[in-house]
DNA sequence: TTGTACCGTTAATTTTTAGCAACACAGATA
DNA sequence: TATCTGTGTTGCTAAAAATTAACGGTACAA
């Protein structure tokens, strides 16, 4: 556990390096919580507590439509940060799923927590605005993206962008986050 | 003028009310920029020092692709803030353009203005982290669109929700938009 | 005024993708 | 062991959208 511990206060350090205080602080208020693959870490209607960083495992965020099928938002893996962030801010119910892909372990920070950890350490204010705005910069990347490329040109992109992904994602899923069915990805 | 900063103050309130002392401070970074339609605010390859608030006018935030095709990433009109929010934060070249399509007007912050305003006023912190967050969320609810709805879908539920913006642009542009070609938008 | 460029629409054709069905294969289970 | 379920692939057909072309309307400039 201390090992996991140490990885996030280092994944911080790569946008501000906190004092040993001040670690103290912050460390204190993250849980951890595990779940068995295909476990729900969000489930859509119900409210959201807290956004998670991965300590270990693989998730995929997705919303289904209409006639069932499932459209993916986001993978997240080791290090990543995943949630339904809208829900989590507004505190209203998630619109979105988040389940487990791989037996999967995380740190939990609850919305108050956050407030506080940013309200103490104007550092950590600072860490949340500019991971906030990587996450925008990714979206705006992917909109982009299915504006623009074809999904086999998104398929090619993506593998050359997140090849480690790509051996851990069954591609039915890898579909389902390009936007095309599964047979169309299998003609590529 | 004066009428203008009120209303900055006033979008600035949604998410916290600032005290006259810290007012006079925010107030104070801010720059004058006037624009006519089809004059640049950003261009492709080029630095980009500000973030802008649209104080009057309409802009669009656009990448060309191989083909010379226009796919548009964001419309943006008053009280809306705009900009290459990447290139911005990197101080690495813009990917998009953004260009006016109707004279307007702008309060630009730059970056080291920003910081400044973050440091000296946490409360501006917080509202760059919601706006940042709201933001995120926007963009969220759009690739959902783009992977869920048919493009007829996500015409139809733009008019619903921005009926203002419809009447002010360009059907080819809603189209560019959309993701789709003007000739298909103009079959729905 | 005439010309010119752009815009929105419609039609015909082609390309792309979805939908459905069948099948091989692997891993899990009884 | 035989069976069941999920996954990835391929063939065929149907639907959706792009492409190309043409046409009328309008704004703007020479």
């Amino acid at each position: 556990m201390e090992q996991h511990y140490l990885l996030l206060r280092k994944h911080i350090a790569e946008i501000c390096e906190l004092t040993d205080a001040e670690w103290d602080i912050v460390s204190r208020v993250f849980t951890y919580k595990s779940l068995k693959k295909h476990q729900f870490l969000i489930q859509k209607e119900q409210l959201v507590p807290c956004e998670y960083w991965i300590i270990k495992g693989l998730t995929k965020a997705y919303a289904i439509d209409g006639n069932g099928k499932e459209h993916i938002l986001q993978f997240a893996m080791e290090q990543y940060w995943t949630s339904d962030f809208n829900a989590f801010q507004n505190k209203v119910p998630a619109a979105i799923f988040i389940d487990c892909i791989e037996d999967s372990e995380f740190f939990c920070l609850k919305w108050e927590d956050r407030e506080y950890l940013c309200h103490e350490i104007p550092k950590m204010g600072h860490f949340f605005r500019i991971k906030s705005h990587h996450g925008y910069i990714a979206l705006q990347q992917r909109i982009l993206s299915l504006l623009i490329e074809t999904a086999e040109e998104r398929y090619n992109n993506l593998v050359k962008k997140l090849p480690k992904l790509i051996q851990r994602v069954p591609k039915k899923l890898l579909a389902a986050y390009l936007g095309v069915t599964r047979e169309t990805l299998s003609r590529f």
